[in-house]
DNA sequence: CACTTGACCTGTCCGC
DNA sequence: TGCGGACAGGTCAAGT
């Protein structure tokens, strides 16, 4: 689930809920979810509290006051959930009839922090994970060192997009937006809302589009992320923010999850296929693939 | 080496 | 209603 505008979206619900917050327990389900020592467990988490939540591609960093970090994942169906002292937000809250049920079958890890509040890690398919390291060592796990940079920084360029798409030039472009060594964040809602924008066919090879095509990408990459930023992330079925609550963005989705409806530019039929593995939406009239030179 | 495919899991939906 | 298979937003390992 959870790709760059919504794990941007936990990290600004948790950096306005749990700054400052004591760790007082945590309970896990001795599963790969939560791999660590034990002892280094009891030793560095429990009783530390949180300083901020950072984020590097569709990571999490929590950064912790005895210079360790709990690093996060959320992968297809992770969640990181708090909820208030008394496990819900209140009679009428939207997000209650959720929150109240946790934790539930999916749970894996639950924090408690000292004024009886809960973090609640929750992943039905298991596919996430926590790691509890000293804050220096997280640049050194091997996820963040092949993480390409962040897109919606200033200092990331066109050119550098460009000469970094370009390292992939016998692969479609899809498969080198979804290659988290390109860029960071970038998963398939995205990619193909994205290559929509910048009407870019997802199986156009790399080395058959031009540079101008990669630069209109670029600027779609960075206007749907902000877009869908503002909406709070899209909630297709497992993704909640840190709250427990949905985002909207895909309301605005002009190709994703919209098979055989009509495009928004032309009418004609959106279609899905299969690009780089992944269920991929286009519009065959809007993004024509592009035609190789040679031949 | 560059690239593609299958595995990791559980839940849901679709066709028979 | 039951059952098998395909599929789901991400990443890695193993294969070609």
């Amino acid at each position: 689930m959870p790709e760059l505008p919504e794990v941007e979206t936990v990290k600004r619900g948790l950096n306005k809920l749990i700054i400052n917050k004591r760790i007082i327990s945590v309970s896990d389900d001795n599963y790969k979810s939560f791999p660590n020592d034990k002892q280094l467990v009891e030793q560095f988490l429990i009783g530390s509290s949180v300083i901020k939540i950072r984020r590097r591609g569709k990571a999490l960093m929590i950064d912790l006051n005895n210079k360790y970090c709990l690093v996060v994942h959320l992968k297809m169906t992770g969640q990181l959930v708090y909820v208030d002292s008394n496990s819900r937000w209140g009679a009428g809250h939207p997000n209650d009839s959720f929150v109240a049920k946790l934790p539930d079958k999916s749970t894996r890890v639950e924090i408690t922090f000292n004024d009886k509040s809960k973090l609640f890690f929750n992943d039905q398919r298991k596919f996430g994970w926590m790691r509890l390291l000293p804050t220096s060592e997280v640049e050194n796990l091997p996820f963040f060192q092949k993480l390409g940079p962040e897109p919606l920084v200033d200092s990331f360029t066109a050119d550098e997009f460009k000469s970094r798409v370009r390292r992939r030039k016998n692969t479609n472009i899809k498969a080198a937006i979804l290659d988290q060594s390109t860029l960071a964040g970038v998963g398939n809602i995205y990619a193909d809302e994205s290559l929509f924008g910048a009407k870019i066919h997802p199986q156009s090879l790399v080395k058959d589009i031009s540079d101008d095509s990669l630069e209109s990408l670029l600027k779609e990459i960075k206007s749907v992320m902000n877009l869908s930023i503002e909406k709070g992330g899209s909630t297709d079925k497992n993704y909640v923010n840190a709250e427990g609550g949905r985002g909207s963005y895909l309301e605005f989705a002009k190709v994703f999850r919209r098979e055989n409806q009509p495009c928004l530019i032309d009418g004609s039929p959106i279609v899905k296929i299969r690009v780089a593995g992944r269920g991929t939406h286009f519009c065959p009239l809007c993004q024509v693939k592009a035609v190789s030179k040679s031949k």
